[in-house]
DNA sequence: GCGACAG
DNA sequence: ATCTTGTCGC
């Protein structure tokens, strides 16, 4: 499988990827209700790194929204284009994954990113900037509240609480803690590009029938770890 | 200055 | 994210 580059112009420090962040926030589209839960399709994307070799490994797993039926994968293998600096993730991920994207021959419809989109430091997460880029809509779920604060939602399936953020751009509620099983740690929702949150966190729960995490994301998950050992070739 | 911090 | 065995529970 052959590497993906890193394009040229990818910042090189944490002062370009931020300015990066500035110019394209305001590009994100946020009073469309987005694609109606259970029609089209909805693609699982997720990363694997082995920073010892410098690889990232991506997965794009396009679901049929109604059966949640697999309807195409596809991966790609990239250099590691940046440190793990929180609220610069997306620098780190985003040139493989869009590999992958362009690598599907459907439509890709939703995208559902493992990480945030307006829960983010400058309100511009990983869901956004891959919505930007590539016009689709794009959420985020993430497992983790990261810096923002949130009340415990009640224990039902479905309940949710504000996740609030409170910081250098304002307190502003900037997803939700959403329970996808009955009593289980919830997930983190977040509207990307081209989503409401009320149809982000629809779309979260139609996803996750049974597991906390969407299927979109643990098919996504399962992929990439598969598609980073193939591209590590078995010889450790 | 120190700690916390999506993946 | 990743390093890692067994183990408790449905």
């Amino acid at each position: 499988m052959r590497i993906i580059e890193t394009p040229p112009d990818w910042p090189v420090d944490e002062a370009a990827a931020r300015a990066l962040q500035d110019e394209l926030r305001g590009r994100v589209v946020r009073d469309e209700p987005g694609p109606p839960p259970g029609t089209g399709h909805v693609t699982g994307l997720d990363v694997a790194y082995d920073d010892e070799r410098d690889l990232v490994a991506a997965a794009a797993v396009v679901l049929d929204a109604a059966t949640l039926e697999v309807v195409e994968e596809a991966t790609a293998v990239g250099r590691v284009s940046f440190p793990y600096v929180p609220g610069l993730l997306a620098f780190r991920e985003v040139p493989t994954v869009l590999a992958a994207l362009e690598a599907l021959s459907v439509e890709p419809g939703l995208l559902v990113c493992d990480g945030y989109g307006r829960a983010h430091p400058r309100r511009f997460g990983l869901a956004s900037h891959l919505g930007v880029l590539t016009g689709l809509p794009s959420m985020g779920v993430a497992k983790n509240p990261f810096t923002f604060t949130y009340e415990q939602p009640g224990p039902a399936r479905g309940d949710f609480s504000e996740l609030v953020a409170d910081d250098e751009e304002g307190r502003e509620v900037v997803g939700r803690a959403l329970r996808t099983r009955h009593g289980v740690k919830p997930v983190f929702v977040s509207a990307g590009h081209r989503v409401g949150l009320d149809t982000a966190c629809a779309h979260a729960l139609r996803l996750s029938p049974r597991y906390r995490i969407p299927e979109t994301t643990r098919r996504a998950d399962a992929l990439c770890r598969a598609a980073l050992k193939e591209a590590l070739g078995g010889r450790i």
